[in-house]
DNA sequence: CGGGATCCCGATAGATACTG
DNA sequence: CAGTATCTATCGGGATCCCG
């Protein structure tokens, strides 16, 4: 049927596609865990528990915001525990779960792989850019 | 120096950390390689070379820009190469480097890690928003 | 026509200030 | 100490335009 525009045909397409991409929610967790914050979060909490403020400071230039964003989604998603000592000032800790932990030595991996090849990626970034440079 | 205002002496701090952090291009490179969107595209690529609009249609959800954005990023790092054969229409190909193949390793391990604990996720979540809703 | 650049806009991250 | 509130800057998504 020819009588469908580009923009018609193209709005179906998505609509299907909205369809197939919720009843497949492995892209949301994995969006999840792929989080920047995430996986240092996760990866700072590997050896043992930590407090709110101790992840912040262990954390380079996370804001609090994200922080705290970023720990309840953790919680929510069985991930990390949230622990509250009632205590004055209040004390709370943050502790990885069994699936935290079987998560944890994956993203650590990929924290040592960034480690391990930071050099070779900022070789190719400068050759990249040079090209780029004589290249005009 | 007791002359300085607390907002001072943040500022200062401030400095001094940014700096640290730019010393530590690590976080960088981990913030790169945690994205979203570059887990996805390095997975795709583990079996073999693909042309852009494979990919585009082999990702759930991405926009083309993102697609683009986040090749060209990758390219920079050494992390895939791109081919463009100058035909008509042209044809673009993207292939993962070695380093690219030593990151799919890893990157796939994760993606594989969501799949299999997407059940148990999603009880932990189902269960932390019932206890929220009758903690009321 | 495939691959991509551009513009516009809503969503989201970050900095800062404030609070139980 | 462990957050919340607020404001702004930046980023992602969608539509549109472009070029070979």
């Amino acid at each position: 049927m020819a009588t469908l525009t580009a923009a018609q045909r193209r709005t179906e397409a998505r609509t299907a596609y909205d369809a197939f991409v919720k009843d497949c929610p492995t892209s949301q967790l994995l969006a999840r865990i792929s989080d920047k914050w995430v996986s240092l979060i996760v990866s700072a909490l590997g050896p043992g528990p930590m407090r709110y403020s101790d992840l912040g400071r262990k954390i380079p230039g996370v804001s609090q915001k994200m922080l705290t964003q970023s720990l309840r989604s953790l919680e929510r998603d069985g991930i990390v525990t949230r622990t509250v000592t009632p205590s004055v000032p209040v004390r709370v800790d943050y502790e990885l779960t069994g699936l935290g932990r079987s998560l944890c030595c994956l993203l650590s991996a990929v924290k040592e792989w960034a480690e391990a090849h930071i050099e070779e990626v900022d070789d190719a970034r400068r050759q990249y850019d040079d090209r780029a440079a004589t290249d005009r």
